[in-house]
DNA sequence: GAGTGGTCTAGACCACCAA
DNA sequence: TGGTGGTCTAGACCACTCA
């Protein structure tokens, strides 16, 4: 009868638990690695149940913001570990071998944003930018030639000593160094043929094709925070994706 | 105390719930676009509470197996909407228009299953196959040339008729003539060049950089039921891909 | 208004982990 | 053994759809 015509979109209980423990995450009440309060504790917190809490949970831990462990506890999830370090690395060889991986940096610079770019990551034509560019090899094979932009804001002193310590890991760093966890990603796949420099990079012929992917990465409150174009020769290697 | 050391397994309740539902849907109990019983029904039927149920269909909802619609009911998914018809299809325009897309068979051959395309799909060397080939002309202009490759043994009868006559909609085309439905599907994609035969096919020129996308599609069951090489041209469009 | 899925609660019990 | 997440239940109530 006398309903709103337009009720202002309802919110289930959880989701609005859901950001409550997003906002602690972005304040970083609780640190990337660090367990979070229990079921129990966050339903006295925020005066619902625990089965609110967990709902809410299932979905930070379905967007692979925080990790649960039975018996143990919540966690924030990190790209710290060696297992989740290369999250976002789809390019397996084509033969299924695991291979060592290093990076080789090439420049690591200051300019300003632009066109394209600016645009993706939301920042001003102009704003101050960081601009990385690096090999990564693949036993020994450079395989890719990354070119990563980041706006120098956030990623304050940021340079090539600080890329060296860390041993090329860039989302391991942004987080231990920044407290800026990625948490999803978009990309943009093509062929193209490699050009006369990226060619001398990577040891190839001019012209050939290479598989080169776009990537806006996005933290909390889905914030894009790093650009980055990945060339990659994929002679015998492939980029693996599962569809549902 | 008295466990079981290696207890088989613990299996939750909902999981089971899950299977049998699942096996329904292979059974053909329920088709494709059709609703399944309520939750409550179901609860009578497997004798446990509306909640398990519940979380058995949030399983099956959340690998697109089943799609629910508040206030009207649980469906069994399907391609035939216009707009899941191209669920797997990632490539779009990079201006980001829409575009008409239309299909143009090449040939569709009966064949031998062979080697590697044998080994994903999980056939024994020399298995009859029907062999597709065809072109996705988007806008008028050929961008996909599709090699695909079905066990005959479910597809019997599939031929150049059927294909033309559900106008290339390779995936509504199982469900409807066939009632078997893709549920998840692998790729591998890289960029090769193109060679003599696909660049005529696609109208380009030999050595042109084409995004190679090797998909094998899973139905109920984790069943592999197709393989399929898509040879793309992407000058102009991209493959889109979002990472968690 | 009846029926369906969606939310929320409260409480019991199970599986896992660490001390 | 105690704490944590994981399962399961039963029941109340809300939001959506359709006749």
């Amino acid at each position: 009868m006398n309903k709103q015509l337009n009720p202002p979109s309802f919110r289930p209980l959880y989701d609005q638990i859901k950001v409550l423990i997003t906002q602690s995450l972005i304040a970083g009440e609780w640190k990337p690695g660090e367990a979070i309060p229990s079921e129990i504790e966050l339903a006295h917190r925020y005066k619902v149940s625990q089965g609110t809490v967990r709902k809410a949970i299932d979905g930070l831990a379905a967007e692979n913001i925080v990790v649960r462990r039975q018996g143990k506890g919540t966690y924030v999830a990190t790209h710290n570990e060696e297992a989740s370090k290369l999250r976002f690395l789809r390019l397996t060889a084509s033969n299924g071998k695991k291979e060592l991986l290093q990076h080789q940096l090439i420049s690591c610079v200051r300019s300003k944003a632009q066109g394209e770019v600016a645009r993706m990551l939301a920042l001003k034509a102009g704003t101050s930018v960081i601009e990385v560019k690096r090999l990564l090899n693949f036993s020994d094979r450079s395989l890719i030639l990354d070119h990563i932009i980041l706006p120098s804001g956030p990623f304050k002193g940021l340079g090539a000593a600080r890329i060296e310590e860390n041993k090329g890991s860039m989302y391991s760093m942004y987080e231990t160094q920044y407290g800026i966890r990625m948490v999803r990603a978009e990309e943009r796949l093509k062929a193209i043929a490699a050009d006369k420099s990226s060619a001398k990079e990577l040891g190839i012929a001019p012209g050939f094709p290479l598989l080169s992917i776009e990537r806006v990465s996005y933290t909390y409150g889905d914030k894009p925070m790093e650009w980055r174009l990945g060339l990659c020769v994929t002679d015998d290697h492939h980029y693996v994706n599962e569809l549902e």
